[in-house]
DNA sequence: TCTTATT
């Protein structure tokens, strides 16, 4: 756990936006205003993937406990996710397990941010800034420490080359906890050069995504139809990159040698010279038969290994009704074939702890022809 | 010189 910690905090500023006082009891409890406190419940969840739908994501928070309501938040206009949506938990305990269990979670190119939401209001809103004009040698960690004098910083951000991975291109992000500390940084900070600078850095609000121009959302529509129409094997390069999508925290460790991978196209022909019916994509989707998982296997693991691969819609151990340990399998759902062949290819004879995975479609149990 | 943090 102390690895994927250090993950994202490298990557972006942890604030504790959770419950300050230590003195309340679990449970709901209800103010003297009438209203319920859902501090201890209801979490913020960033950074999903673009293409996670309503359902996945309440599937994905469900396999911790139960949900009083949870939604993914989506532009008013396209519709279109905007990569962050709440969950509130019946139970305290399992807000805070999901904050421990899913928080760093990798799912295709993402790594979601799990945390306790802020009481909404309308202080907080429109409190991001984009600053650019940066010293290239400025890290993260300088700009945080130039910008919290203005007040408390929730997230930060700052933009790195993608080719050269990790080199700064002078922008970035900063958010603030409320507006107000957020103008107060511009009147600061824009214009100024930071001790040591060249040139002066320039501070401004960030463009809100909820309100972009038609031209802009034009281009968005545009990009994400020309995304589906390459497909999701556009990246497999990346995808194939294991090692990197799954995280070292979870004892998931990849052994080249025992790692073979075949094509979808093999796992077709395997399937239709065997005389094997596939279950098909009936309803939720590619239904994928996981065996040999650890009797302490839960359903994190198996969204830890399938979600970098793409849309999974459902996860499942199958428990001993007495013992509550796993038996040894379960079963993942995919909404897309190619994904689903992708996850197969890749995690079929993959090594998890000391047992060897065998990953396949779930087959039906017919007769052969 | 713009990623997606307030329902």
């Amino acid at each position: 756990m102390s690895r994927m910690v250090t993950i994202i905090s490298t990557m972006e500023t942890q604030v504790s936006n959770g419950p300050s006082g230590t003195s309340m009891p679990n449970g709901p409890v209800i103010s003297t205003n009438g209203s319920t406190d859902d501090s201890k419940t209801n979490l913020i969840v960033n950074y999903l993937p673009q293409n996670m739908t309503q359902e996945e994501f309440k599937s994905l928070f469900g396999s911790i406990g139960e949900i009083e309501s949870c939604k993914l938040v989506r532009d008013k206009i396209t519709g279109q996710s905007l990569g962050y949506g709440f969950v509130n938990y019946v139970d305290p305990n399992d807000a805070d397990k999901a904050i421990n269990t899913l928080n760093g979670l990798k799912l295709q190119t993402k790594t979601i941010k799990v945390s306790y939401a802020r009481p909404s209001s309308a202080s907080i809103r429109d409190a991001n800034l984009y600053v650019s004009g940066l010293p290239k040698t400025m890290s993260q960690k300088d700009m945080e420490q130039l910008f919290s004098q203005y007040g408390r910083i929730i997230t930060s951000r700052i933009l790195v080359d993608q080719v050269t991975a990790g080199i700064s291109r002078g922008v970035g992000f900063i958010r603030f906890d409320k507006r107000n500390e957020a103008e107060e940084a511009i009147k600061g900070l824009n214009g100024q050069k930071p001790l040591g600078a060249a040139e002066p850095i320039t501070v401004k609000f960030a463009n809100n995504p909820s309100q972009k121009t038609g031209q802009a959302l034009l281009t968005q529509l545009y990009q994400t139809a020309a995304r589906r129409y390459t497909g999701p094997l556009h990246h497999q390069t990346q995808r194939f990159r294991l090692d990197n999508l799954l995280n070292a925290s979870y004892g998931v460790k990849s052994s080249p040698t025992v790692f073979p991978r075949f094509s979808p196209i093999t796992i077709d022909s395997m399937t239709s010279l065997a005389g094997v019916n596939l279950t098909g994509p009936t309803g939720a989707g590619w239904c994928i038969f996981v065996y040999n998982l650890s009797p302490e296997a839960d359903e994190s693991v198996l969204w830890q290994l399938f979600g970098p691969f793409g849309a999974v819609t459902n996860v499942k151990v199958i428990r001993d009704f007495t013992t509550n340990k796993c038996k040894g399998f379960g079963f993942v759902t995919m909404t897309n074939y190619d994904e689903a062949a992708m996850a197969i290819a890749s995690l079929n004879g993959y090594r998890l702890g000391d047992r060897v995975l065998q990953v396949s479609f779930k087959t039906s149990k017919q007769h052969k022809a």
